[in-house]
DNA sequence: CGCTGTCTGTTGGCTACCGTACAGAACCCG
DNA sequence: CGGGTTCTGTACGGTAGCCAACAGACAGCG
């Protein structure tokens, strides 16, 4: 939180090698995302791709009657704007900041060069809108079937596991648009784990003190979209450009 | 249904240039889609990548207690296998087809030897990925926020608009796996709508006799995936390839 | 200190959807 | 035609989450 801002943080930026890096690096631009801003609003052009260091952005869908619900969590695993170079130029979700911090953007037109080269930034991007894919994917599913208690415990683990520490300052009611659900029923579920010693609040700050209980009140969603999110570089090194094929096992076809 | 199949009657594939089709027209392969068949089973490793014609598929998460909800419908304006380029070997989902008919089919080694051109292909599975991702997207949310009286009609338009007639051969059991609620849900939902004259319906053909009708009952998820799917190409003739970054204006920067 | 706004807790009625159980209806086949 | 199977209809109780309304608790600030 109060660590000196390093484009390194960034799980993407730091799996670029060094050529691509002292490439790209010098035209990152730190800019700090204070708690609620909007990066991307809905159906409006985006200038740049951001690489949250330590802040959290969440893509929120809001519907016409204003109603809301979030698709998806990002924080230093990830980036914001894949949409520019899917081939949009806008999506119908915002970005709204959950987390307060710090994040490095790059102008959409340094994507673009950098697209051309056919190099890293591309496969690391193709790689991240997977795991994004499985992400949104998962949370259609928990919609659908797990109680609001889950998907509370989910949303606080795939919130912690994008802060560094146990503290997560939001108040019940961000979190009720958060997972698209009344006030009410956050604060029902949030006292029920206070209850249980899982997770300790006042005041928009949250305290989770049992973070093991917490994954087995959850869901089976947040082990799925974490494990992806884990093994999201692993494949990386053997992928050092998307014209190798042979780095790709084959004989699976 | 009847038409011999044509690899043109895939939107994707029609929107190749003459040159590129020529290169991979040869290598596709048309195999019929009985069904029920299930093109990927979850978590398994891909082989090819399919272009239906006149079959529709449908991407679903199956949970671990066996409960299942589609994340989305693909038909002749998609493609399967989106994974494949993106850098994965499997996905927690299944493709499972919903409505029996042909596809096209092209090894996954064709795939990625036509990325390296980077030619069209490329662009085309990234656009159609944006496409997918508002998908699922909107089901999330609509999971989240809709009624299944809505949410049926959804469907029904969704399916619809991927075959040539109005009619739908597909039982209410099949449509509650689909949605994942109950199968008397459903019963209720189609009653309701039978009732109002929008459909017709008796073991598992079900006739839309008020399409119109059909689209102001259902929700906004309808109308919001639709207009996202029909501009799908629409960029297509500018974006010839990804290198012309003139072809994008970048005066919006 | 008190005012005000924000955050959290609680209540009661309501509805959509679930779980279970079963019954009729249509088709399939020997 | 008769028996099984598949598809659809209905009914009943249970419950999770919604809607509305309100009350207390804490914090900031003049």
């Amino acid at each position: 939180m109060t660590a000196k801002p390093d484009p390194q943080q960034n799980h993407l930026l730091a799996a670029l090698s060094p050529e691509v890096q002292s490439r790209l690096f010098p035209h990152l631009e730190l800019v700090p995302l204070p708690l609620r801003a909007v990066l991307y609003e809905s159906r409006r052009p985006m200038r740049h791709v951001y690489f949250p260091t330590d802040s959290i952005v969440s893509l929120q869908y809001v519907m016409e009657n204003g109603a809301s619900t979030a698709i998806s969590v990002v924080g230093n695993e990830g980036l914001l704007g894949i949409t520019l170079f899917l081939g949009g130029e806008c999506t119908p979700s915002r970005s709204l900041v959950q987390s307060a911090g710090y994040a490095y953007r790059l102008p959409r037109k340094r994507v673009k060069d950098e697209f051309n080269r056919h190099g890293q930034l591309l496969l690391l991007m193709l790689s991240y809108t997977q795991a994004l894919i499985t992400q949104v994917s998962q949370t259609a599913v928990c919609n659908r079937h797990h109680s609001i208690d889950q998907q509370l415990c989910r949303w606080l683990l795939l919130s912690m596991d994008r802060l560094s520490n146990n503290h997560l300052t939001m108040t019940q009611e961000f979190i009720s648009n958060m997972l698209g659900v009344r006030r009410e029923s956050v604060t029902q579920a949030a006292s029920n784990l206070q209850k249980l010693g899982v997770i300790s609040y006042s005041r928009g700050l949250i305290k989770v003190l049992d973070r093991p209980q917490l994954e087995t009140l959850s869901c089976e969603c947040y082990a799925v979209v974490k494990k992806e999110t884990d093994q999201l570089l692993d494949y990386m090194p053997q992928r050092q450009v998307i014209t190798n094929t042979d780095a790709i096992p084959t004989a699976t076809l």
